[in-house]
DNA sequence: AAAGCGGGGGG
DNA sequence: CCCCCAGCTTT
């Protein structure tokens, strides 16, 4: 027997049991600090989740607190982490939990997976790490360490492949430690079975019973879809000062870094001339235009080129809204696209 | 099924 | 440079 199969399942308890990460959502699972945490953990590394989980369950503790909590709180929060949906989608929860469920998290899959911001991996993961409850929590670690178990060259990419995983796995959930094995599951991916064509087989507790690694075929899977090209788009970003303020922008609600604040910018890579021009038709009385070093910053499906002009105005613009830089830093959200333009600030 | 949605660490 | 990360929502 091997592969996806029952036999997996003690050989991974036992591992994990014998040593695995020290992750604060681990030492303490209460539902709500398990439901964030996996928020926080979409396509996000477990690095880079560790500072912002402390900082937020420090401030908002529980799910009453966080449906009290102002969009200005919660959203400074975020800041830096991405996909900001998330953060907007947990206040939903929130709130809406407070509603129905008296301020608790269901202990059930299917009203878990309800939530806005909840599909089908945090379901499953809440429900089994959470409430003990023997479902799967299918991730992009568990779908690569399918695809070699199994030496499948579907790719993993595919949603019958993820539909297909997840009843493998369901069938084979223990009663009794569920959470466990799913984490045991993404610990493996994590550490050993790792992607880029680089598995450590040698140290892997299920190696017996992978088919990928039996074909010689655990560097080269798993598959993936092509990924399409990013656009480019050119801008140019103003650090606007008036007095010892500086001009911010609130981003529109849908879309790319919804709600944010930002820099103002325009279209394009401007000139002197053409800036001076486009600030003067808008009504702005510029006292002085300074290059800044032109920054680039990488989305998943588009790149912003930005020059950045440092703007001193005579008086406030009023499209804008001017704060002071300590205001900035302590209570507006800024993409980390800005930051190289903001460090300017600080001298 | 495909596209939109962040940011960063590591090869 | 490219890869991929404890994915979800909308179209």
């Amino acid at each position: 027997m091997s592969g996806v199969s029952k036999a997996i399942v003690q050989p991974l308890l036992s591992w994990y049991d014998a040593g695995h990460r020290d992750l604060p959502w681990r030492s303490e699972p209460a539902p709500y600090r398990v439901w964030v945490s996996e928020i926080m953990l979409q396509q996000t590394r477990v690095e880079a989740v560790r500072g912002y989980f402390s900082r937020w369950m420090n401030a908002l503790p529980d799910i009453p607190a966080l449906a009290a909590a102002d969009e200005a709180v919660y959203t400074k929060l975020w800041e830096g982490l991405g996909y900001y949906s998330r953060v907007r989608n947990l206040h939903r929860a929130a709130v809406l939990l407070c509603e129905e469920y008296g301020g608790e998290l269901p202990a059930d899959y299917d009203r878990l997976l309800a939530l806005p911001g909840v599909g089908e991996y945090t379901a499953g993961a809440v429900a089994s790490i959470a409430f003990g409850l023997p479902v799967p929590a299918v991730d992009g670690n568990v779908l690569r360490v399918a695809a070699r178990l199994d030496n499948d060259f579907t790719p993993i990419t595919d949603a019958k492949f993820k539909k297909q995983t997840r009843e493998r796995f369901a069938a084979l959930m223990p009663s009794d430690r569920p959470g466990d094995l799913n984490q045991s599951l993404m610990e493996l991916g994590a550490t050993v079975c790792l992607p880029n064509g680089a598995p450590r087989c040698g140290d892997c507790p299920i190696q017996h019973l992978c088919e990928g690694f039996h074909r010689g075929n655990a560097a080269v899977l798993p598959l993936r879809a092509a990924k399409k090209a990013r656009r480019v788009e050119n801008r140019t970003v103003l650090v606007v000062r008036c007095g010892q303020l500086v001009g911010l922008r609130q981003r529109p609600k849908k879309g790319l870094l919804a709600g944010l604040w930002e820099l103002p910018s325009l279209d394009g890579h401007l000139s002197p001339d053409e800036l001076r021009a486009a600030l003067t038709e808008m009504g702005w009385s510029v006292r002085k235009l300074l290059s800044l070093r032109p920054a680039k910053h990488i989305f998943t499906h588009v790149e912003w080129h930005m020059n950045g002009v440092y703007v001193e105005l005579d008086a406030p613009a009023p499209a804008l809204t001017f704060v002071t830089p300590a205001e900035l830093r302590d209570a507006y959200a800024l993409p980390s696209a800005f930051r190289s333009f903001v460090s300017v600030l600080e001298d």
